[in-house]
DNA sequence: GTCTATAGTTTGATAGAC
DNA sequence: GTCTATCAAACTATAGAC
């Protein structure tokens, strides 16, 4: 709450006055960082268009995200280490509800008989990884600066997908 | 210190004993659950099998670890957020160093045009992914047992690369 | 809506007896 | 090597003046 306050240039208590307390002000952050997110991610996942490319407007808009926004990334995986039933099923439920739900039936589109659940958990891990990682490039010695780039990371799990689902099209 | 101290049935001075402080009693947890691991991931890497081969025993080598030690997943997942250069640098060259030059190697085997750096690491994601999202899961309503099943996942996953991988062997 | 002052609690760590 | 007793610092939060 100390840093908080500091940060805008105000004294702890005066925090009081605009959250009741600590764990509300976090859910606040929270709200505030994921709400939007939902949205433009089931946009792109969402069309007339071909399945094929819908689902490459997703991973390159989810690549986008963690890109744009490392304080998304870093409290979504702070939640999934440490967060309380509350909190997890607003993560499920209200975040990634409805987004997830509509990848699933957009892989059944593209093979229907993939197990969409493990697959769109496959595919979240293959773009979201990199970022994970991104702590640990600078003590490698092949560290490029494409590994933090959202096209090129797209571009990379578009080709070891379409060879896996551009066969069922 | 306090709830570490209850957990092994001494009190939180006696801890002082056998640790200098809270720092160095969370390095040598940290070295603990993370030694060994090493080893395994990247003996499953090695040998002189097809290159394809390899790679299926060490994706299901890392599943079952990830399955199996929970509290390896949770302490390099909280390293990635949290740990300073010094234990970031620990993480990646003590620890995964080896294993993921290994991989890269192997990936060049299967694939010289590829792009061994950012491959390894979606293919990491792949595995990891599922288990990093298990919190979710039961929030979900398709939620079935496979998802949390080491060999089930590495199925997925190799059905996913061989694919991409399989054409150019 | 912000401040100063401070309450009440928790935390990491030490002193010293056994 | 463990205990009891205790400290100093940091923390969340409140009271009350402006």
């Amino acid at each position: 709450m100390r840093n908080i306050a500091e940060a805008v240039n105000i004294t702890t208590p005066a925090l009081y006055n605009h959250f009741k307390n600590k764990q509300s002000l976090y859910l606040a952050a929270i709200s505030d960082t994921f709400e939007n997110k939902s949205e433009l991610l089931l946009q792109a996942l969402s069309g007339q268009e071909k399945p094929l490319l819908r689902l490459h407007r997703f991973i390159t808009q989810l690549s986008q995200v963690l890109h744009d926004d490392p304080d998304f990334h870093r409290l979504m995986q702070r939640e999934l280490l440490d967060g309380d039933e509350e909190r997890l099923r607003y993560l499920a439920q209200e975040i990634f509800g409805a987004s997830f739900q509509q990848m699933m039936e957009l892989l059944v589109e593209l093979n229907p008989d993939c197990d969409a659940h493990s697959l769109a958990v496959i595919i979240i891990g293959m773009v979201q990884k990199p970022y994970e990682l991104n702590p640990l490039d600078r003590f490698f010695p092949d560290s490029r600066q494409q590994h933090n780039n959202p096209a090129y990371i797209s571009g990379q799990v578009m080709a070891v997908l379409s060879t896996y689902l551009g066969d069922t099209v």
